[in-house]
DNA sequence: TTCGTCATGATTAAACGTGATCATTTGGAA
DNA sequence: TTCCAAATGATCACGTTTAATCATGACGAA
């Protein structure tokens, strides 16, 4: 069986003409080549090389080794490399998956700084997972979980990032039908009997508006559409096709041609939350991403 | 340093997904590959996989790993199996080298049969050595010799294929000065002064021509023109344009417009040979080559 | 609990590596 | 040319390291 010393030996071999200098370039002595490459011989039953004068010239079946060490060694090296660099905790890969919409553009600001500070991290961002995050988590489908749910669960670790109200963001070229909104800065349940609501294609009970405010208060909007698009929802909103809940930060984005509500008499409040795997905070580049979204969090977001 | 071994436990792992499966796979104890991994985990300093339950799940360094292995796992088995080729003796190259321009005519025909029955053999034609063939023979430039002189070499073996006549093609068109020719049969020297000769591009102490009648005579032809490919020197010889030296069989090839005349009254005869470096003709296909050469040797040249 | 699975330690066998020595080759000096 | 010293690889005998096995213990799942 070809082993990755044969292939080292016959590439040292033909790189340096003799076995002797073979071997200092091995670190090892020329008996030792000699003994190695013996062994393959006698088991594969084939001559590698044979003498030629003082030297030796490969065979037909040792050029063809030859060929292969050429193809294989260095992709063993770079495995070698590769490894060291996990080992160091320079490499990696960060699978990011988000229980929120609105997540994703606040990852959005936050990762080009990470990418430049960890080159060798592969990032991605799994979107709908099957299950819920947590069991994307667990089940290490994903390495991140950015959600507004931070919960206390075994074999898990949650990070608060920053505070935050969901908001629901209203265009001004909307008029309100009454003045309910404008004397308390907030909109209750029975104000969306009279609203068209744009909201993410998820199950109701994913949506705080619904679940902290309207199935309590058992109330439906005038209308609800599903916007899978970010973009496309707050072009919606600003054109006052319809008004959606939002992040404060979120809704600061857009300008003086939207304002915003208090959810309800006491506002929605969420904190915005890393989840890890317990342990998975020992990895450099997980506190890296931890120390840049806690520093960085909030100012990223009202960016 | 990562080896095989590591690789093939990785892959085996994954495949079969615990430990011991693995090891039934691989003929070892599940031991074994526990001890195997940790050495290497020891080595590189990183977690290669890490308990799951009862079962194992690798980590990404160990995900890592398997990508590798993937990828190189399969070219070391197949190294190996072609290793095997070439311990049978199925696999080879042969490099063919030649010392006379038409026997590439006559290779061509041989080419086919041998080609069907050694599927693995690389075979390769090497035109235009730097020395000589005996040479290239001897510097493993190429395996195989091709040659109308065999010689008795130290190292090298000749053997006879089949023995012909190097004769004058002269195309009927073509009226000769006098009728020497007609009277015996053959041409003496004195006959080219008279006459424009083509010659391959080489120098005159290869041509037998020169060699065996005209430099001994001291004659020179009327004319020389050197012609590199054998298909034009024949049109030309058809369109009457010059005459040239042709083994008998290549002559008989060329059909009723030209005849053919000895060159001096014994008429220059050589034979074919193929020449190896000894002990070549150990190895199956090198055999098998000559067998094909000595049985349709000459029929395949008259064909 | 019991079963299935993996980790670990002790032990043994095999593989590997070394230095010394021998046989060849080669290139230059006599 | 002949002969010798240097270079090189093969091989031997020996010691060391590596790798395999078995026995056993720990742990989670059924």
């Amino acid at each position: 069986m070809i082993k990755r010393d044969h292939l080292e030996i016959v590439l040292a071999l033909h790189q340096s003409g003799t076995l002797t200098r073979a071997a200092a370039a091995l670190n090892l002595s020329q008996s030792a080549l000699s003994h190695s490459m013996r062994r393959l011989e006698q088991q594969a039953g084939v001559a590698l090389w044979e003498p030629d004068g003082r030297r030796i010239r490969l065979t037909q079946a040792g050029q063809y080794l030859r060929n292969v060490a050429e193809r294989l060694v260095p992709q063993l090296a770079d495995a070698d490399r590769t490894l060291e660099g996990y080992a160091a905790g320079r490499r990696g890969s960060l699978r990011i998956g988000m229980e929120c919409h609105p997540c994703y553009e606040w990852l959005l600001t936050l990762l080009p700084a990470f990418l430049e500070e960890n080159p060798e991290i592969e990032v991605d961002v799994v979107q709908g997972h099957r299950f819920s995050g947590i069991e994307a988590l667990k089940t290490h489908e994903i390495d991140l979980l950015i959600t507004p749910d931070p919960l206390v669960i075994d074999g898990l670790e949650f990070e608060a990032v920053f505070p935050y109200e969901l908001r629901l963001a209203v265009s001004t070229k909307l008029k309100l039908p009454d003045d309910h909104a404008h004397q308390n800065g907030y909109l209750s349940a029975v104000d969306f009997l009279d609203l068209d609501l744009l909201t993410y294609p998820v199950s109701r009970d994913r949506l705080d508006l619904f679940t902290e405010l309207l199935i309590p208060a058992g109330v439906e909007p005038r209308s609800t559409r599903p916007v899978e698009a970010t973009e496309v929802m707050l072009e919606l909103v600003r054109a006052g096709r319809g008004v959606t809940a939002l992040p404060d930060w979120m809704v600061a984005r857009l300008g003086e041609e939207v304002q915003s509500f208090g959810i309800g008499p006491g506002g929605i409040h969420k904190r915005l939350a890393l989840g890890f795997r317990a342990g998975a905070l020992e990895l450099p580049y997980m506190r890296a991403f931890l120390g840049l979204a806690t520093q960085n969090g909030r100012a990223a977001a009202t960016d």
